[in-house]
DNA sequence: ATCCTACTCCCCAAAAACTGCGAGGGGGCG
DNA sequence: CGCCCCCTCGCAGTTTTTGGGGAGTAGGAT
């Protein structure tokens, strides 16, 4: 039976995930759902806001390896991709013009992994981000068909997948840092949107020194170097939006 | 029918909310979902990163009024909540402890807002945000089951709704920019985790001047201000992870 | 083959940010 | 009541960043 007929049962899916107890059993979990949709390859993949990862799946070691190695991270398109989408898409809608990325595909096809594939992005708060990937070797039509039949469940799965491996792993949702206060944040907000310390006091009819404080406030709290950190760790744990 | 025994079915939910054509549909939309689901209120409510808001529900007009003139939106514990979790929650476990929230809660169940609620946040690129909220007026125990049983089609729905919503309204997602050069990238990087210029161009094993080029050119390409400016709009945009 | 982009280096003066200090009023909470 | 946090304002000297300029090499794209 082809990867086109097999339209597994998602409820029976649903429930062996959330019965799952471990990370080791997310990996027998996963796989067992690569193979209940008979594809090549299924993969979750976390991406630390510090750049640091963890994954799961059926991806063969040795791209693992070479990925991490390789830091291919800054270069693939999927991540790329995915983390400014809002949607799940198709590999073939991601940008494969670079030179970098398609020396990248060519390493990843060299090493088992097909060229067919489909991300879902998953995101949290504080920029938190990761894609549940689904990857073969198939034709565009085939594979077209594929996404579009499992498109929804393939969703569901793939949260919940993530909603697993966060119970799993709790060290990787970070401590609410301290939040500032109201003051603390138009500041940082005006300066995270260019103004400069003069005419953000003058915007809060405030004057500079008053604003100084505010922002010395802020970066002491965010054990931020100087205010270009400050603002960059801001908008990192979503203290500040822009 | 009580609102327990009712469980649409989620591929005609689905097939009807994909069909629809525009805003107006979608409010038409949510009064049917609500309606298949026989309970009290539906409601899709988007934040935008500067405190815009767009919503589309079944909540009374002068609720919906009085929230946006009361500034609402920074007191509601959903907001808050959702905001900084992952996973679809249950009102019952965000922070009522503050006045101000205990205060509004009063004020939304005067204004024939249910006791009960189910709410399920949702996300995109560069902190943009959503949440997709059930509420009615039931038991504690009458509203776990309901949850429990719907919660992974009321997941799909949610981001079938979001998804819609986005489509009908391009201006929300902003268009993607001008990508930077892999210096530019490392340069701005640097800046963002703390390190001085002068800091940023020995790690790189370059002169300060090369360094200010690349900032420079960076913040052009940004369209941003200033430094701090440029970096925060790479973060927002996804260009550099910190 | 040619053009464009990325990468590297240099100068200089003005503007802005950083560091660290001190001081008082208001509000909430135990 | 006292404590702590938030808001507001002030001074001053040092360091850093920020505006533009110009100029050469190398590699990829058309």
């Amino acid at each position: 039976m082809g990867f086109l007929d097999e339209v597994p049962r998602l409820d029976r899916l649903i429930e062996r995930l959330e019965s799952s107890e471990g990370l080791d059993d997310l990996q027998i979990v996963i796989e067992e759902l690569r193979d209940g949709y008979s594809i090549d390859h299924m993969l979750y993949h976390w991406v630390n806001s510090n750049g640091d990862q963890y994954g799961c799946g059926t991806y063969p070691l040795d791209w693992v390896n070479r990925y991490v190695e390789k830091g291919y991270l800054r270069v693939d398109p999927v991540i790329i991709g995915c983390f400014q989408r809002f949607h799940p898409v198709d590999w073939k809608r991601l940008d494969w013009s670079g030179k970098a990325a398609r020396a990248f595909m060519q390493d990843a096809i060299n090493h088992g992994i097909g060229n067919q594939g489909y991300s879902i992005p998953i995101r949290g708060p504080n920029g938190q981000f990761a894609h549940f990937t689904l990857s073969h070797n198939c034709s565009d039509e085939d594979w077209q068909e594929f996404t579009t039949k499992n498109r929804r469940d393939l969703i569901l799965i793939a949260h919940s997948f993530n909603q697993k491996a966060l119970d799993f792993q709790p060290g990787r949702t970070p401590e609410p840092s301290q939040s500032l206060s109201p003051r603390e944040i138009e500041a940082m907000t005006l300066l995270a949107i260019g103004y400069s310390r003069a005419q953000a006091a003058d915007t809060l009819s405030i004057s500079e020194h008053t604003l100084r404080v505010y922002v010395e406030s802020a970066r002491h709290k965010l054990g931020a170097l100087n205010t270009t950190h400050a603002v960059a760790r801001a908008l990192n744990r979503g203290l500040i939006v822009i």
